[in-house]
DNA sequence: CCATGGTATGTAAACCTTTACATAACCTGT
DNA sequence: ACAGGTTATGTAAAGGTTTACATACCATGG
């Protein structure tokens, strides 16, 4: 039974009395083999607990069970809800998922084009925008591809997110219904395809209720916390202030209200702050976060199982799948003061 | 240069004009081999852009580089620094790390006991309490494995983490000089072993200040935010009031939170609150949780060091490994009432 | 100059599968 | 009764590596 050696497709066709191509056939194409035998060799299986050994089996397949997930930073708290959908639907294929991360340092990433290129690695799952293997990058030969949660920038990988210009579009147009005029927009930035997306839905936003563009109240970020207090520093110090806080992100968020509250005033009586990502601890701030959900979950699903679609028909059948964002409303938007009086 | 297919280790053999096992010894086991040799290998392999077959080898060897991380709950905000540390570690050793997540599902278990003995794993390492693969649990032939964040029950696997006794006394402790004497301890479990070493460290405290333990003030919880808000609910049902409230964990003590705003009392002017494990929202709540830090990147870093390590020698060095925990003071925490009048 | 031993390399088997090809048995229709 | 086709099974090669064992060479000491 528990023998210290695991047991071999050899052991199990001893013991049934088939060949071992039979054995490898009734597992994997079970209508190839006689009713009759099938049975035996479960039986046998059932006796001797074997398990197909994984890397024989890749190794003579020339693939492994195995998807890459790449990530710059594992502990960004969109990460594990996506991470779930993933692992969720590779699972249920029989696949296994890898992860590593790479904190923006190309070493990091050349390890990984490395481990891409000894196989271990069926396909791939980005979650950078940027493809991470340094100047390696346009010479490196991927497996499968998809990226997640970010667009990715050097061109034909499938992506599967949120639609960020619907999205920040929900944002932009509650705050106008509350009547807001003068929205600022934090986070902007030339290299990040999801914000610049999100910056467009707010554009798009602005335009639709005629109201005109004020580029000094568009802010650059880089989507952290630290950016949004900044931000919310050089607003002042210009004197050219909103009535409303349009974040890129909600980290960006968090950022801004610190820094207001640190100046003493009040959110929403006296500004109100809108983010997008609707992160866990979106609801414990106070106020609580009004934001945009990105359906984590289901994206991972999606991205894994567009993955595997590519995997077995070689053919992208679509090259960018965009969920629905949801609104999230909470309490961190008002009527603008001057309405209020 | 990049062929269609990837170079083996007989291309290179080829072009360094040598045979496979001494490219194969070359790379492994330089010493090995003949410095001019060496070179010549190195320069094709150079050339050929090769890396070894991590399935030919693992096949050969009769053992993966990849290490298994079970987690009962990905989205655990605990879960992601952990893991940069153990994913960290791993690499620079040439390891991989899969996860896997069960939900406390013990279908899933299972299939990551096939994954086991479908040698995919050379180690595991558990986040759960308790060997997640159902009753086959006992019977089980697992690799070397190391339970981190929470002591494993079923005896005989090492643990890394923090010493939950010596941090629970430095939060009753603070308590203790801010004047509290009625300290409820909410959320203790017979099945988790970190939540009743938390609370052994409670009574030292109070052992310690030569308080009487108050068996009405200590409630059984799982854990989770809802069961932090039940638990306030049951103290005010019984009419049993303590001056402050430790929580086995930060989730835990956002549910108490909730529970006393909610009943309209302010923290820490009516009631004292502290949490467990310093999560990343726990800084955000208001007022922001005293709580007990867990050095987390440090817990993975030893963990999968000392998985390495057992990999290796195949003996335990030592059975646990404790990490100190540090008091991060914040402002859930302040001398009960009576004494501010 | 030879025995001895060390060092560097090569040969070939083994790890466990999957699958193309070969074979054998059986059935069908004439 | 037999050609031809279908179905079930077996044989053996291949996938890329590591390593025990064999071999060849060279140096050393007598």
């Amino acid at each position: 039974m528990s023998n210290s050696t695991p047991a071999t497709i050899e052991d199990v066709a001893r013991i049934a009395n088939v060949s071992i191509a039979t054995v490898s056939r009734a597992i994997h194409t079970p209508e190839k083999v006689a009713n009759s035998t099938r049975l035996k060799v479960n039986q046998a299986i059932a006796v001797t607990g074997y398990t197909t050994n994984a890397m024989a089996r890749s190794l003579r397949l020339g693939r492994s069970n195995m998807i890459l997930v790449v990530a710059p930073d594992i502990g960004d708290p969109n990460f594990s809800n996506i991470l779930i959908g993933l692992e969720n639907e590779a699972r249920s294929h029989g696949y296994g998922i890898l992860i590593g991360h790479t904190q923006n340092d190309a070493q990091r990433g050349l390890e990984y084009l490395k481990f891409l290129n000894s196989n271990q690695a069926a396909g791939l799952i980005l979650f950078t925008g940027i493809l991470p293997f340094g100047h390696q990058t346009m010479t490196a030969r991927l497996p499968p591809s998809v990226g997640v949660f970010e667009p990715v920038f050097n061109g034909g990988i499938p992506y599967v997110g949120v639609d960020d210009i619907a999205g920040a579009r929900k944002a932009v147009d509650l705050l106008i219904a509350e009547g807001h005029r003068k929205i600022a927009f934090i986070g902007d930035s030339r290299t990040r395809l999801a914000y610049s997306r999100r910056r467009m839905g707010y554009e798009a936003g602005l335009d639709a209720a005629g109201i005109g563009h004020d580029v000094r109240i568009v802010l650059d970020g880089d989507g952290t916390i630290e950016s949004g207090r900044l931000a919310v520093e050089q607003l002042f110090m210009r004197d050219t202030l909103p009535t409303a806080f349009m974040c890129v992100n909600d980290q960006t968020a968090i950022g801004v209200m610190i820094g207001l509250k640190t100046r003493g005033y009040d959110i929403p009586e006296d500004f109100s702050v809108t983010g997008f990502d609707d992160v866990p601890q979106a609801v414990f701030m106070t106020p609580s976060l009004t934001t945009i959900r990105q359906p984590r979950t289901a994206i991972g699903k999606h991205a894994m199982a567009l993955l595997l679609e590519l995997l077995s028909d070689g053919e992208p059948p679509e090259t960018e799948i965009l969920l629905r964002p949801d609104l999230v409303v909470r309490n961190s938007v008002a009527a603008p003061a001057r309405l209020r009086r």
